[in-house]
DNA sequence: TAGCAATTGTCCTTCGTTGTCAATTTCCGA
DNA sequence: TCGGAAATTGACAACGAAGGACAATTGCTA
């Protein structure tokens, strides 16, 4: 109960001042009608008592929060916090606050997710994947007239504002590296079925594959789930065929580090008798041995720019158009030419 | 403007069910006098109305904000992501959410930390490393009665509850096993001197070495600043010296990680020629090669349990006395009996 | 000094929920 | 069936800031 102390009101800058609580409002309004010695007053009183405006008063007559809702589903943990701090970079200034809520698992209770957000009383919400794909969730929102920002969808280009790279061409950029390199037998690790960039860097991988004339394999095509481990034994399946592959494309880096254990428990080597590439560039391409060949993504941009639209959104303005950030094909040591044909 | 649209109030079901607001008030909040009959009727239409209370306005009357705030200092993103875990898992089904407030420097500008928490309105706050042990943050809140939980703190044992583990006893620990192995020339590779872990992280080691006898050799003490790429530095200095050591001790993992990144540029082998062992036991330990031994803190259940003190705190109970948890030695690959004596 | 404009103050309302206290109903025993 | 206690229900203010309407005061100029 005796928590909260007493905050310093307007009402308590009033009276030290000896003018009307009305007058310090306008003051700290920035509005007009006030003289510059009261004015100079007011302002000089409220920072000696550290005056803090009451965000949750203000929001009750404007109706609004101030919070803005991050929905992610437990992806790798430098892309949460890649991510996190480019939405809280923009958020610096603002009046705004971010809420971090992670959910379980997006696909399998949509209806769940809306709640949170109803109950949490975000003002705005930054979608990443795959909730940014879901068009329950967008259905719901746009409904529920809360507004969102979107991160790497791949579908459903008419709900509304989004930030993402061209995963296609991205996927599309790092097969023909392999295949430049001399690579025929090319293997793909695909990420979770829940996430739609999956589909889409398969697309690339198969464009890439067929603008070279190289027949698809579905034998080449394993699913993992975004994770080491899934990685780990998706590569060991691989490996494993009549005919392997002599290089593996991971649709993230955490797979791709997977695969790379996985060679190396089987005693290939990395470059030199397999080729593996990843997705993402987070932290743990440039940790492991050999580093990463992937593809940069800037996240940490994109989750800002999603941020100034959502932004943009909420103080009423246009967003702007939905943005395509490059991507950047990052050559390290884990992709070289096969060793024999 | 526009923006909130019409939600459903406690007054819409009281004019629906032809009761007062105060009626509904109480049979939502669980309060007695209220005949079964009108509170089935008032459940069921908030139901049908999907009903959600406005946290807004009821933090007004409760002088709340219902938001408790998250401190950390840019640490390796497991870590982050697992005190998140934790926060939240705690959280869930309260009415309390969670803001995150990574800062950049805690120990240049504790005044900017509590400004932020000031500006945020947060009923309460978590504090991690090294924001957790900085004295005037403490002292600030304190006064300010904004309650707290402290994570990992290692000193100013005074000030409120906290959730740790035996940093002293951990580090110490980790050295008997490479002493155990043969070690003797064993390095160590400090973290960023504004966390009081690595002090403390220090003195295990520096008493595990004492107590088998072994002098402390200042050469042997590097310093980092718990990133990859600084532990890589740090490494590298250590074996470059004349007498180079036979073991690394890293205060964390992605340090740990940069050494065995050193060790390998240096044609030495992890761990025939050097053993490596780390500390946080975060995804990294088990992605790179050899996978690293080191000392496993269990980041989410102190997160959670430093949630539920604070908690206790703001529901005006006792927080119950200051937590230590049990850690545990990962042994891994990246250590192994030195090859020669 | 009248006249006018610019200040400043008073008072009320809004936002949605909850605490206080008074009014009403119900119920029990006589 | 009535008194009286107990339970139920309702009316209203409060929370802190914002803002509209309008009155009262000040200062300035012709």
């Amino acid at each position: 109960m005796a928590r909260g102390k007493k905050r310093v009101t307007i009402v308590d800058i009033a009276k030290l001042c000896g003018v009307s609580a009305k007058t310090v409002s306008r003051v700290l309004n920035g509005e007009p009608h006030v003289t510059d010695k009261i004015r100079d007053q007011v302002l000089a009183t409220a920072k000696e008592l550290k005056y803090q405006p009451n965000v949750v008063a203000q929001g009750l007559v404007s109706r609004r929060s101030y919070l803005i809702g991050l929905i992610y589903e437990k992806p790798s943990p430098s892309y949460v916090v890649d991510l996190q701090k480019g939405a809280l970079e923009r958020l610096h200034g603002e009046r705004y606050r971010l809420i971090v809520l992670p959910v379980e698992s997006v696909a399998s209770d949509s209806e769940a997710v809306v709640k949170l957000l109803q109950a949490t009383a975000v003002d705005g919400v930054l979608l990443a994947p795959p909730a940014s794909d879901d068009s329950l969730i967008l259905t719901e929102l746009d409904e529920l007239h809360i507004p969102f920002a979107r991160i790497s969808p791949t579908r459903l280009p008419e709900f509304g504002p989004s930030v993402a790279i061209d995963d296609i061409a991205a996927a599309s950029e790092i097969a023909e590296h392999l295949i430049g390199l001399g690579h025929r037998r090319i293997g793909i690790i695909k990420g979770d079925a829940t996430h739609a960039a999956t589909e889409a860097r398969l697309l690339g991988y198969a464009q890439a594959m067929a603008r070279h004339g190289i027949p698809l394999n579905l034998d080449f095509v394993e699913s993992g789930l975004f994770s080491f481990e899934s990685g780990h034994d998706a590569a060991l399946r691989l490996l494993k065929r009549p005919v392997r592959p002599t290089a593996i494309l991971a649709q993230n880096d955490d797979m791709a580090a997977g695969a790379i254990a996985a060679a190396r428990s089987l005693g290939i080597e990395v470059p030199r008798d397999l080729s593996v590439a990843g997705f993402d560039d987070s932290d743990i391409a440039r940790v492991v041995w050999p580093a990463l060949t992937t593809v940069r993504q800037p996240v940490e941009a994109m989750a800002h720019q999603a941020m100034d639209m959502l932004l943009a959104t909420l103080a009423g303005d246009a967003p702007g158009p939905s943005a395509v950030h490059g991507h950047i094909l990052q050559l390290r040591q884990s992709t070289a030419a096969p060793a024999s044909t």
